[in-house]
DNA sequence: GGCAGATTAGGACGGGTGTCCTAGGATCGT
DNA sequence: ACGATCCTAGGACACCCGTCCTAATCTGCC
């Protein structure tokens, strides 16, 4: 087999593993058995362990690029787009029951582990939240786009934790179509061209928060 | 120095270096060092680290429990009891950031280890979510109590896990004070006696997603 | 066919882990 | 004073970890 592919399915395999024991609890020797080769032999694909986890990394930033650039090419209206984005939690539903959310669980990880490579692990986050941003942006609320992305990519997250605590599929189910019905809001406004600077500014960050009902 | 407190130190400073560094990459080495104990001294008061994750875990729904009543003791209207529960987030901001949300935490990293105690770990969030459905069943929401209760921890979840991963703290300010904003709705609306049971069924876990401004 | 370089297998190594044993010291009731 | 019980220290044990070395095998080119 070609080094090429080797190290690509040793990297796929240790973003599985990863994702589903965890860094830390991930061997070499598991890796190794997931993909049939011998334990030493990594030693000539990645000096370190570090090495294998910065590249899980760059795949994963890789992936989710892709992902977002086929949402954007697939959606018209970035209210579609930022609805595919909420129903990745329905798609990957019976993953995150059992290992939580991909990249907030890594996240979380190597905060603790104090690692090297927290940052580049965060850039995927903002990977999201940038492009969340943009579709926020082109909804016409340039102003709130930021705090709008990191909004829904909050309550992403605090769903993916509790569904992963609670075992619940139903709790998924229900949230997300909150978060969808509480996005068709954005989908009235047209699209903001370039316009003058009004900014009424009614407070940082300042987001959907009406009364019930 | 009695077993009594002698264990009790054990499980405080376990309890700590659970939340700082994760449960497998805390050793037996570090608590040792921590309480200033031997580290075969430890098999006395623990026959394994499973025993002391389950003290700690006991611990944890101690102290949980003692601040809920506390918070229903301080708090004389539910929605203030609920504000305590939203702004732990903000008392909590230092360490939040840095090593994310104690509960969430654990329970994401004992689901990754396949863990026995995670069922355990689990009823600490049960012990917020049927305290926050209580107060929510005082201000009259009944039939949504579950739901809004999933609702806010979740939320609050997202928020940790976002702000560890950014180290956003302006982040952390933004969200408590749009979540505490959206408490306000529920403040108006009489405490329910014992009332019919009307249950408008709109839908399983129905909770206030309105259009915005 | 045969050689050079790429790829692999297998195992050695030092260190750290959780667990467990044992002997000694502290404490307390009588 | 002294024995029984509680508590502690130090280290042994077997195991697994990441790392690294070396020899064998495979592959493609002349």
């Amino acid at each position: 087999m070609s080094a090429a592919t080797t190290r690509e399915h040793i990297v796929e395999a240790a973003d599985e593993l990863f994702y589903r024991k965890g860094y830390e609890h991930t061997s070499f020797a598991d890796i190794a058995a997931a993909v049939r080769i011998s334990r030493g032999n990594f030693y000539y694909h990645f000096k370190t362990k570090d090495d294998i986890l910065d590249a899980v990394i760059a795949l994963r930033l890789s992936n989710t690029r892709k992902m977002l650039d086929r949402w954007e090419a697939e959606g018209a209206h970035p209210a579609d787009r930022i609805a595919s984005f909420i129903r990745i939690l329905l798609k990957n539903r019976t993953k995150i029951m059992l290992y939580g959310c991909p990249v907030g669980t890594l996240c979380a990880e190597l905060a603790k582990l104090d690692h090297v490579a927290q940052a580049e692990a965060g850039r995927i986050f903002t990977l999201f939240r940038d492009w969340l941003r943009r579709q926020f942006t082109l909804l016409g609320h340039k102003g709130e786009a930021e705090a709008l992305a990191m909004h829904i990519l909050a309550r992403s997250q605090g769903v993916a934790t509790l569904a992963n605590a609670f075992r619940d599929e139903s709790f998924i189910r229900s949230e997300v179509d909150q978060m969808c019905a509480w996005l068709e809001q954005f989908r009235q406004k047209r699209q903001s061209l370039p316009r003058p600077q009004s900014r009424q500014d009614n407070g940082p960050h300042r987001i959907a928060d009406p009364p019930k009902r």
